[in-house]
DNA sequence: GCTTTATGATCTATATATAGACCATTATTC
DNA sequence: GAATAATGGTCTATATATAGATCATAAAGC
């Protein structure tokens, strides 16, 4: 039998994603329009966004954010014109921070 | 040859997938964990995490949240505590929209 | 400087997500 | 109520993401 690693995922990421299928889905028919056309204008499948828009993890990331862009659901509600400068910020604190993490050699317990 | 359909990404959700991978490298970072030590938490290979903190769309969107959310990178920056409360809100304004969207039978000119 | 380790990159086999078709059900409009 | 369209679900073939190994480079700590 293969070997099946089911992935696993902590209550804040589902939560985190069945919110953001939520909104998408209160998005789009806000705007009504229907799954196929949503689908049709992200390039996707429709069923790929029924899976999207209920919440399962094992979507693309990409496809879940150009649905979500399309119809207007902001992460990080942070505007396309502001989008950059974070990018700017992060990129500016990754620089001083130091390349590579390098970990102290083990003193025994290391957690509490 | 097989047929090859790149899927394409708006502007925007290029750079907001890559503002979380920047975002996630950052925290990780100030929590000096190695990019083994976070994948090992989150239960993917080294290399996929690799491709989150770049900026990958192609990637799961359960791990890269899985993943964001262990270093504390908030989505929606809203609390675990707050977010129950916004799925319910999502939820309930779902309840009051059509459950199916119908499109008008085409009336010529439909957009401007 | 030297040593060690984290990181970046590439490659392959395998597991799996996706597209697309289909059907059943439900909901809307008349 | 009838007609029509949107949605939800299932199935299959195919494209593709992932794990895991490997190697080279770079960086941190001494």
């Amino acid at each position: 039998m293969p070997k099946v690693t089911a992935r696993t995922y902590s209550r804040y990421s589902i939560e985190a994603i069945s919110l953001l299928g939520n909104l998408i889905r209160v998005a789009r028919k806000e705007r009504m329009m229907t799954a196929q056309e949503l689908a049709d204008r992200a390039g996707i499948s429709r069923g790929l966004l029924q899976r999207i828009e209920k919440g399962d993890p094992k979507c693309e990331l990409g496809a879940t954010f150009e649905v979500a862009t399309i119809v207007g659901v902001k992460l990080f509600d942070a505007e396309a014109t502001t989008l950059s400068k974070h990018i700017r910020q992060a990129e500016d604190k990754l620089a001083l921070l130091p390349k590579s993490v390098r970990k102290k050699v083990k003193v025994a317990d290391d957690d509490f």
